[in-house]
DNA sequence: CCTGACTATTGACGTTAATCAAATGAAACA
DNA sequence: TGTTTCATTTGATTAACGTCAATAGTCAGG
């Protein structure tokens, strides 16, 4: 066994617990081993899968940072989100076995690609796989009605506080800090993502420093005040 | 075996192509059968599942239109989504064994209730169930991409060109027309999926009357110019 | 047929965010 | 280091849509 053999094991990845399911037998850890055939590495601006390619793998992202991003055929462009860590990306492909949006690295990245036949195999044999699978596409749709929540019925102001506190808070779930992040996105892909120009953007984010609620340098955030952004987000609901 | 156990069987379902699985064994058939355990009837504005219940089955539409919806907590309120014979809903359950939405019958109703634990177990055995499984969610997914292209980057009149275009063509698909529809959502409802408020809605409705590209009376809707709507949605394309 | 409740339409006006334009700042490169 | 390029910020203006208000149409019930 080589070493890059044994470093493709899911059972010894230290992210195991952001894209596996959990309290797995002995056994069954040996199936899900299998899973995952090779890595790739992807630089960034790369893309990991585009519109229209075949689709035969899912990938788990074991490092780096993605966009998603759909364009009609009009040319309008709408990143549909953004995904870090642990999460699983290429689930659109499923329906017509070809990719309908674009995958780009917005940092160098790494993936354990999944063929999604063998996922489907294994997960006929090991139940706490099949119901992980579910659930990871059952959160996918549940994540895109909040995308459309604050598409819908939000203000420029609330959709980017909203932005910063999901952000944030999926980075604590990975250890980071609560209070400060890195941006691997550029303004108007934010902008795209929450359906405001570049312009409203930066205004908003300017707004947000003025009243002390975050700082900001470039792409740095540093949020002063959560509840400030949570009020924003939830009038009502913080008083 | 009563009359009320066939009527039961999607094996004579007339509705099966729509939710079912194609190309299956008369053994994988009975299987399947098994999948639904009773029929429920829902009325007009009843709710099918709403948001905070705990969540045991899938639903296939047997007749009706539903509408699923978000609440946030201050209050805010977004239909996702309009659904209607041979579309399943109840997906976003799922992952946290818990429904985050509300499913409202706009028309009276009936729904096959299928338990998601039989459908797991099935699916592990009928490869082609599984498959059908995966491919539901994943439209899901995709669906909601539109969604959030057209909350992101539409406005109101492509928005609601979008929404025609794309129920009629659904309607088309049950063998319904291409040109005429009854819509069973109100003004508010569209407002609410499209993003835009009611007296928009109405006023786009105007516009395209006053163009010459649908006729409008109350809820029925005849669409006179279907390119004309496409050109709106899709500017370039169209040329 | 009349009434009240609800839904939809229309008009006048206000607000938000888009657009257009320019300036500034940061990164890349000769 | 100066120069180019790209990303971001800021300001002025405009267009799109929301808000408020009034009106009209529809439907259910008496």
């Amino acid at each position: 066994m080589t070493p890059q053999t044994i470093k493709v094991a899911c059972s010894s990845c230290n992210m195991r617990e952001l894209c596996m399911p959990m309290g797995l037998s002995n056994d069954e850890l040996n199936r899900i081993d299998d899973l995952v055939t090779t890595r790739r590495k992807v630089k960034r601006g790369d893309t990991l899968f585009h519109n229209g390619e075949r689709f035969t793998n899912l990938f788990a992202i074991r490092t780096g940072f993605f966009k998603t991003c759909i364009a009609s055929e009009d040319g309008r462009n709408q990143v549909t989100g953004f995904q870090m860590a642990g999460e699983i990306i290429g689930l659109d492909g499923i329906v017509n076995d070809t990719h309908t949006c674009d995958a780009v690295a917005l940092e160098d990245a790494e993936v354990c690609v999944m063929p999604f036949d063998r996922i489907e195999e294994i997960s006929r044999e090991v139940n706490s796989l099949q119901r992980h699978v579910h659930k990871i596409m059952s959160r996918e749709i549940v994540r895109e009605h909040g995308v459309i929540l604050f598409l819908g019925s939000m203000r420029a102001e609330e959709r980017l506080a909203a932005f910063l506190l999901n952000l944030v808070q999926r980075l604590h779930a990975r250890g980071f800090s609560q209070s400060e992040l890195l941006l691997r996105m550029s303004r108007e892909e934010i902008g795209s993502y929450l359906g405001m120009k570049i312009e409203t953007v930066s205004r908003t984010f300017s707004k947000f420093v003025e009243d002390g609620i975050i700082e900001v340098k470039q792409r740095n955030i540093r949020i002063l005040k959560t509840d400030a952004l949570k009020e924003i987000v939830n009038p009502k609901a913080c008083d």
